[in-house]
DNA sequence: ATGAACCTTGGAGTATAGTCTAGTGTCAAG
DNA sequence: CTTGACACTAGACTATACTCCAAGGTTCAT
């Protein structure tokens, strides 16, 4: 069982932001001390681990919330619902992707477009680079 | 020469998100007309394009701000500023890239679980599908 | 020549995601 | 038995990224 700054130290986020999440439905101590304090359980740092993940690729903390909600269920009903939704999102994710590909490749282009590197300089801002998708990878 | 409401119907974002991206340094009307008219280029679609991939991968327009400013000039010692720069980013792009494949296994996973898929209902959250990634793609 | 549909600016308002403060309580070490 | 590090709540404050509104000017088809 990890107070809440021990959860905060390992999962890198601060207190009061695990209260803040607690507040929206992300989280929720196992129990509490006598005290009142907060006492959560170990997998609650892959919780928090998950949270941090899934906020940096841009869901935002509402989806999020839906996400962690999911239970896929032996009732066939709710398991189609939830069947569609995930579905959905894995069509964002994959869109997600694509773009942070193409990203990376106009950074790339523009790692390798001076500086002694073997590109002519034409490629000389993101934009440019960004429109000239060939060889790098 | 697009006017405001064209460059944004075809990029697809408000009038008012555009004004915003100009305040803030993102995006400039190549000219105004006679009456004061924004008036911007054709390759201000690509422009604000990039702005919303770069902003959906979860680049804070600040930072889409820098990107859009590098200019991998001649001068070796600005060159090589860029270039530290733009790695730093691939190193956030390439972290983000295998977060989000991460995710996107487990929601396949997730997908998979249920409703009559091959595999057993134990994978029934999303913390659950995460935990446990092997076989599928 | 007038009305609809556009454009301008400045400034206020909103949603999201925290972050900080105040006032108070708990606990372990010295 | 008190001091310091931690915990609690409620509520105010902040940053980011819009979004809307008011009051007015422009363009153009009828």
């Amino acid at each position: 069982m990890l107070k809440i700054g021990e959860l905060a130290g390992q999962a890198k986020v601060s207190r009061d932001t695990l209260r803040f999440y607690e507040k929206h439905g992300l989280i929720t101590p196992d129990h509490r001390s006598e005290a009142g304090y907060r006492l959560y359980s170990d997998s609650d740092i892959k919780r928090v681990g998950f949270i941090l993940s899934a906020k940096e690729v841009g869901f935002t903390l509402s989806e999020i919330h839906q996400l962690l909600e999911l239970e896929v269920t032996k009732d066939q009903k709710s398991c189609e619902d939830v069947k569609q939704f995930v579905d959905a999102k894995i069509t964002v994710v994959n869109q997600r992707l694509a773009e942070i590909s193409r990203i990376k490749k106009s950074l790339q282009t523009l790692s390798n477009a001076c500086c002694g590197g073997d590109e002519p300089a034409t490629h000389c801002t993101i934009l440019e680079a960004l429109g000239d998708q060939t060889s790098q990878d």
